[in-house]
Parts: C-alpha cells; structure tokens; sequence
RNA sequence: GCCGGAGUGGCGGAACUGGCAGACGCGCACGACUCAAACUCGUGUUCCCUGACGGGAUUGUGGGUUCAAGUCCCACCUUCGGCACCA
C-alpha cells in the first residue's frame, strides 16, 4: 500500500463499478423510508456542464449518498428537458436536426454527470423529447382541457422576431424574450392557453404548506399579485338619457371615491371610440395611434412622463352625482382590472402626476390624522390612512372603516361589487416552432375543436428537413400536408390537425413524476409507486425558475389533485436554491466571456473527489462565489494528505495493543457528530472544515508518534465512512485497499456517544467589564460556584479587580464568567 | 420607487439559542528537507503601540438595549437579486 494517490485512474474505475453493481438503484415497494431527492430538469445545451452546475448537483449528490447510509430508499434520478426553442435555435443556425443536437447533448452531460461522481439511478432517465414521454405531455393537455383549463383565444401576443414565436408573459418579462432577446412586440395570433388564473389563490395559500426560500415564496406572490378591491359601476353621461352605459372600474381604494376628479381610460379600450365628442375626434384619434404604434414595452419603460388625451365626454360619480370628465391615457393598461380607472389625484401618485402634468383639479377626501392637507399645494398624492374629508355621509370616519361602509353601500344600491384581481394573466401554452410536443387537437369544420382521442396519442411531432419558422405566424408544421389533414374522430370528415406545439414548461410540469415509474404504459406514471415516491423531498436548482417552471408545476400538481390522480396538493416539499457560481473574474460564467471552467478541466487535473469538496467548502451552499484556482489546490491537498496517511499507517495501525486514546476518541465522536448535523442541515463548508479539522488531529497524532493506539485505527475506519458522501472514489479505493469487502457507500452511517464526545476539562474565558482577561480551566462537572472562585482567584483577573470588590459575576452557562466592578 | 438578501483579516469564509471574533482553507513570510527547485513538514500571519512582558482598537456608519452585541432594536450608507405606471 504505497502507491500514490491518482485520481485519474481510480475514479473512472470505481465509476464503472458501482454501475456495474447497480449501486444507486431506487428500489420501488421496498419497505425502508424513502427519500425522493431531485435536481431541477436540465435542459442539455450544446455547451456542456460548467463547474457551477456542479454547485447543484455535488450537494444533492452528497445528500443522497448521506441519506442511503442512514437507510432510506433515495430515488435520485435525472433526466431531459430537451425540448425548447434553444435546441431548436441551435439546429437551425448549424443545420442539424434537433434530434441529432439534442442526443449528442444529453449523451455528454451525461458523461460529465458521471466524471463528477453523481450516483443517479440512471434505469430512470426520462427525455422529455421521446414520444414515450410526450405521449403523456399531451394527455395532460388533454386533462386541462376535459376540464375547462386550456382554451384558444385570438388575442394580442408576445411575439419574439428573433425565435419567430409567441411567448408567455412570463417568458417576455421586461420586453426581453427569456432567451435573451430584445425588441419583443405584440402581435394578434390565435393560441392557446391554460387557466391557471383559477387557481391564482390557491397557488398563494399553498405557499404556507411548503418549506421553500421566503424569497422565492414573496417572488410567487408577487407574480400572482393578488389585489382585494371593488369594480364600481360609472355611467356615462349623455344626450340619450334612457340605456345609460355603464363603465366599470376597479379600485383598491373604494374609499377615496369623493375625490375623483377624472377618469381615464386605456386607448384600447372600446369606449373610447364612442365617448369621443366630435370636436376632440381628431386630437384622441392621433393619440391612440401613437400610443398604438408603441410596443407595450416603450410604453413601459418610458414610464415618467405622464400622457394623455381628454375625449370630450364624461361619466358621473355613481355617489355624489358629479360629472367626471374622462381621458384617455397610456398608463392605464388595457389587460388588467377593467382597463378603466377613477382617477383620484389626491390620494395616487400615478393620478396626482397626471393631474399635475393637465392641470386637473386635486381634491382631499383623505386627511392625515390630527392635521389637514390642501390639494393646490400638494407636492405628492397622500396614499396612506387617515380621517375621511369632503366625503359627505362618510366625513369623519377612519378611512379604514369608510372603505368598508362605502362597499356596503355600493353593494346594497347595485352599484358594483367587492371583487379581487391577479396580475398573473393566464399562461399561453403555443409556440409556432417545431422542436415540441404537437398540441392534440383537431380541427373540424363540423364538430369545431376535438381532442384527439387518448388512444390515438402520441400526435407524433413528423420528420421535417426544413423547419425554419416562416414568419406566417403558423407553426413549421403547417406547411406539412400529410401532418396537417387528418380525418375528425367524432364525425369522420376532413379536419386539419392544430400546429403549434407546446413550450417546454408544459413537459417539465410533470417530469418529477415520471420519474416514479419511467417504464409505465398504461399512463403517465404508477398510481402504486408515485403514491410510495411522491412528494419530491428535496428539490434543487437556482433561484432563476421561481416564477416560471416552480409556480407551472404546482399548478398542474393542483389540477392533478381535483382530478383525483395524486394525494397531495404540493408536489415540492422542500426547495433549495443554489448561489451562482461566478468565473474567476466575477461574471457569469459563459463561452462568449471565455471565463468558463469545466469540470472536465478540474477533473482532469485535480480529480472529481477534489472538485467535489472545493465546491462545497468555497462558501455557503446559497451563497454566490467565484471560483478560484488557487482555491482548490487546498482541498486537493486535503485529500493527499488523507491518502498518506492511510498509506504510511494503516498496515501497522491495524496490529496494535488494545491501547486507546481518550482525547483522539472524544475528537472522532465530535466529528461525527458534527458531520451529521451539518449534513442534516446543509452547511456543507463547514461539514468539510470539521473533517479537515479530524484528518489534522489524525496528521498530528503520526506526526508525534502517538498512533499506535487502537483508538487510532478506528479513527481511520470511522473517517472512511463519513468522507464517503463528499469524497466517494478515494474512499473507496482506500476501503479496498484497508481489506474491506463490499462498497464503503453500503455501510451504516455512524453514530455518536454523546458521553465520548463530551470533554472532561473545560476552559473558561474570564471577563472583567466585559473584557477578556484570562481563561480558567475547571473540570466539566464543576459547578458555576467553582467557576467563580477559580476565576475570582485569577491573577490577572485580580489584577484588573485592584482591590475593589466585585460588583456582581455572572456565570453564563458555564461559557463565560464575567466580573463587574 | 417598492420588496427581499448581504456587508467580518490580503482573499473565500467560521462563530448553533446574545457569551473567548477571525474556526477551516487560500495567499504570504520565515525555517527544515534538497546541490537547487517543486512537493512535504514546522512556525507565524486582523490592525496599532512596545525590544519584550503587556496594552489598546476592531465585524459597513452612527445611535440604543444588555453584565455582555458580528448576533437584538432604530436611523443611515454600500452592494446584489426580484418587481416596477397592476389602479
């Protein structure tokens, strides 16, 4: 046992061995506890793994590793995400098919998967792209769509020029395409969409249930955006006194409706064209046309300056009767609330600079309490509570309660209704390209829209040279006639087959259960074991999906539940966000920036054992860091160290005396212990520095020759055992080379003897005024009155008394003794 | 603007419920080994004063609570992320 320690050689060995074993399969129906730990789907880019994917995938790795030997059943598996407009991008720049791109892809992640050392269950790898996976894609949609949850709705859309497809409102946050693009712009296609809408609350009060980030929680909420007002009824005011029109607004502010001063209206909106007095026509006419021609997005980001156009007409305050003149204005969008607002100046900022900016008058029904405010001399709108003014019945109530009262009274006299809104629109499922999976409707000029029948699935996405998306606004697959012209299921006539696909988030809605039974035919998974494996246990991945994939699924996972396919409402039960992983110049880590660092690099020159615990030792699971080169050389040397010492004492450590060596025994039950602790609660850092801190101990005791104790050979075999999780090849390669049968990943974790661990002397610090001066050793059963005189015996405590007599000591928990004088 | 996280040595970071600030590692300096270098090992390494003993200061800034504050409270600064005319 003298060789040295070469990463490279025994890595891919024991890689291939553990396969070989089937070493990491989840076992279905196996009566241990199971513990289902996930990493968030990847979609396999041309790119390959860089070190700051292994930032998610080490630790969940170490996990699943930690949990097997504390004897769970882990299902760890992983898969693809493969089909999306980047694959498809990439395809169509280099001119192979996505299928070509997409399984070179996966194979090398694959393989850089395996060079790191992850111990997936790779029996259940799932492809996302594969029609035996899609085939439930779209049964799903099916499901949604039995139950009123995905619709076709001809209505104005992101539009990305540059993927030459529609977007979600997700995917165009910010007037950037989720891909990257700029100039995003709205375009009126027909598509499809799913109704999360109707689940908008749940998908709040579901958040109470799981143990996810409070960030990534306030992020969902957020994006829901959940608003409790009323809509009041306005009517418009006109020369036709009989069928008055009425026009509805939304306010969260029922309560500042003695202060509306004007009204206004989004250009889009249908009124506008009729309320316009002749004499205004021109002016309005030109102002829509602008504001038309401006993408939503200028609109927004334009945001200061506030626009508008006053129409001619009016509306009358349904509670005091007064004539309202009504505007028309950019700022009001036309798809929330009812695209209409009161416009009350003196208690909205967006109102009072649009007031302002058209000299409107501004008008208080809102006072601070105990003091009064002038609407011509306001600077800013007064949006907070106070004492209702100029509000007739209401003067003199909290507004709080006004608010209240004034919706009763709207309510009693049939003038509008409390009611909550979203943000959250509903999510536009279409895509006009052709690396997805087909929609499964058919379109019959008979029998209108008819949902290919789940025997006929999957509608397999058909061969094509040349799917380059043309611009029509149509999917590549519309120019395929043998695709396109089908006969109806219901009636059997002609009827053309619906051509848009479905964007990836659909197939990633539903892949973590996949997983449960990946060889299930008769549906989408095993009702017997997704019910043993379900609810993901731990689910990993960065903070960049927590409105988009996180907030989809649990959707789907709702929409599941009331079909009574699944027992639970959640599918994640625990989330973890990995921190970024910066190139060592802090920047994202990226091909274009040149500051990529592969894991085959690191591997290659350190070993996959040395990457995996600088990864984890660099800093906080959570935390952003950027990689350093230098860094890494002290974990390497870590586990050299670790290797000397099993090679230069293992032979004679294991024939010595029954000798022990009570403070090496204490240090191991510690590191045990703290190991464990740290494991269990994912400080990963600081688990490596307590095994670095155990292997010094170990270094020190060979260095003093003092060794030669039984109490050290354990030591060693305990080491083994609980570095196998972060470090898993040399451990088994020194394992073997101890004289052990069978794989270290098949051992019992340890235990620890909290009597062992305990220490038997103990040192005191001593304060004087809350300064240290001095440390008092005692043994660990004295008592706080022992700690006391020890420490008042001090001579440096005495020195600093000078003679004066404590004022009071304060034994902490025999942590710490402090003397006042 | 609003919401959330974070500010600790030359660097990454540690400090569980308020109780020895700087664990562990990197880097650096000096020493041992070597003809020499690398590796390895040892010693030191927050700053200031001191030859030393020793002392003082110190967790972004300012205040507060407490016997005791990196940790709790208030205000502010910096920085990173999210949202951003959502009525």
């Amino acid at each position: 046992m003298s060789n040295n320690y070469n990463p490279q050689e025994i890595e891919p060995k024991w890689q291939e061995q553990w396969e070989k074993d089937g070493l990491y399969r989840a076992t279905d129906g196996s009566n241990k506890p199971k513990y289902y730990c996930l990493d968030f789907f990847p979609y396999p880019s041309g790119e390959g793994l860089h070190v700051g994917h292994c930032r998610n995938y080490v630790p969940t790795d170490v996990i699943s590793r930690f949990k097997r030997m504390k004897g769970y059943n882990v299902l760890h598996p992983m898969g693809w995400d493969a089909f999306g407009e980047p694959a498809e991008q990439h395809a169509i720049a280099n001119g192979i098919h996505p299928r070509q791109t997409t399984d070179r892809n996966t194979a090398n992640y694959k393989r850089q998967m395996r060079l790191i050392g992850t111990s997936y269950d790779w029996s259940r790898e799932v492809d996302s792209s594969d029609p035996g996976y899609y085939r439930w894609t779209q049964w799903f949609f099916l499901l949604l769509y039995k139950r009123g949850l995905a619709y076709r709705d001809m209505n104005w859309q992101w539009w990305c020029p540059t993927c030459q497809t529609t977007l979600s409102s997700h995917e165009a946050a910010g007037g950037v395409c989720w891909r990257g693009h700029e100039g995003v712009t709205k375009r009126e296609i027909p598509a499809w969409y799913f109704k999360i809408t109707a689940y908008a609350d749940e998908l709040i009060t579901g958040l109470d249930t799981v143990d996810w980030p409070e960030r990534i929680r306030i992020m969902q909420r957020n994006w829901i955006g959940r608003s409790e007002g009323a809509e009041i009824q306005f009517s418009v005011v006109s020369e036709q006194s009989l069928n008055k029109e009425q026009i509805a607004v939304f306010t969260t502010r029922p309560d500042t409706i003695y202060g509306v001063t004007f009204f206004v209206l989004a250009p889009e909106h249908p009124l506008v064209e009729r309320i316009t007095t002749p004499d205004q026509r021109e002016e309005v006419q030109a102002y829509i046309a602008q504001a038309m021609r401006q993408s939503e997005v200028d609109r927004m980001s334009e945001s200061r300056e506030k626009t508008g156009v006053f129409t001619g007409g009016y509306v009358e305050n349904p509670l005091n009767g007064e004539h309202i003149p009504v505007w028309a204005a950019d700022y009001v969008m036309m798809g929330y609330g009812t695209g209409a607002i009161m416009g009350v100046p003196a208690h909205d900022q967006r109102d009072f600079e649009f007031a302002r900016k058209f000299g409107l008058p501004v008008r208080v029904v809102i006072a601070p309490e105990g003091s009064s405010i002038e609407g011509s001399e306001m600077t800013e709108a007064f949006p907070a509570e106070g004492k209702m003014v100029n509000s007739a019945p209401f003067n003199g109530l909290p507004s709080g309660e006004a608010l209240q009262r004034i919706c009763e009274h709207i309510e009693s006299k049939d003038l509008g209704k409390r009611t909550v809104k979203y943000r959250m629109r509903d999510w536009l499922i279409s895509r006009q390209r052709y690396w997805g999976a087909p929609i499964p409707i058919i379109h019959c000029p008979k029998c209108g829209e008819v949902p290919v029948p789940e025997d006929q699935l999957p509608v397999l996405l058909p061969p094509m040279e040349d799917f380059r998306p043309d611009g029509s606004g149509c999917s590549p697959l519309a120019r395929l006639s043998a695709f396109v012209n089908t006969t109806c299921p219901t009636c059997g006539g002609a009827a053309q087959r619906e051509t848009d696909t479905m964007g990836g988030f659909a197939c990633s809605s539903w892949y973590f259960l996949r997983f449960t039974s990946p060889d299930f035919q008769q549906g989408p998974f095993d009702p017997a074991r997704m019910n043993y494996w379900m609810p993901v246990d731990l689910y990993v991945g960065g903070a960049e999906h927590a409105v988009l994939h996180l907030l989809y699924a649990r959707f789907w996972t709702k929409v599941m539940a009331d079909a009574g396919l699944v027992p639970f409402r959640e599918p994640f039960a625990k989330l973890m966000n990995q921190g970024q992983l910066m190139g060592p110049d802090g920047q994202r880590m990226s091909k274009s920036r040149g500051n990529t660092i592969t894991p085959d690099a690191v591997v290659d020159t350190y070993g996959a054992d040395s990457l995996r615990i600088y990864e984890m030792f660099m800093a906080p699971f959570d935390q952003d860091v950027n990689w350093s080169m230098e860094g890494i050389n002290g974990t390497s040397r870590f586990l050299e160290k670790i290797w000397r010492l099993y090679t230069d004492t293992w032979e004679q450590a294991g024939n010595q005396p029954q000798t022990k060596d009570d403070e090496l025994e204490r240090k191991m039950h510690q590191t045990i212990r703290g190991v464990t602790e740290r494991i269990e609660t994912f400080r990963l850092n600081t688990m490596v520095s307590t095994l670095m801190e155990f292997v010094n101990t170990l270094g020190d005791r060979q260095r003093d020759r003092t060794w030669k104790t039984s109490t050290y050979q354990q030591a060693l075999e305990t080491l083994m055992v609980i570095l196998a999780p972060a470090a898993p090849h040399i451990v088994e390669e020194l394992w073997q080379l101890t004289g052990h049968e069978g794989s270290v990943h098949q051992q019992a974790w340890p235990s620890w003897d909290a009597d062992l661990a305990r220490e038997e002397v103990i040192q005191v610090p001593v304060q004087v005024n809350g300064k240290l001066r001095d440390r008092v050793v005692v043994p660990a059963d004295a008592s706080e009155e022992d700690i006391k005189s020890a420490a008042l015996a001090s001579e440096a405590v005495q020195k600093f008394l000078d003679g004066k007599p404590p004022k009071k000591v304060i034994v902490a928990q025999k942590k710490l003794v402090n003397i006042v004088v």
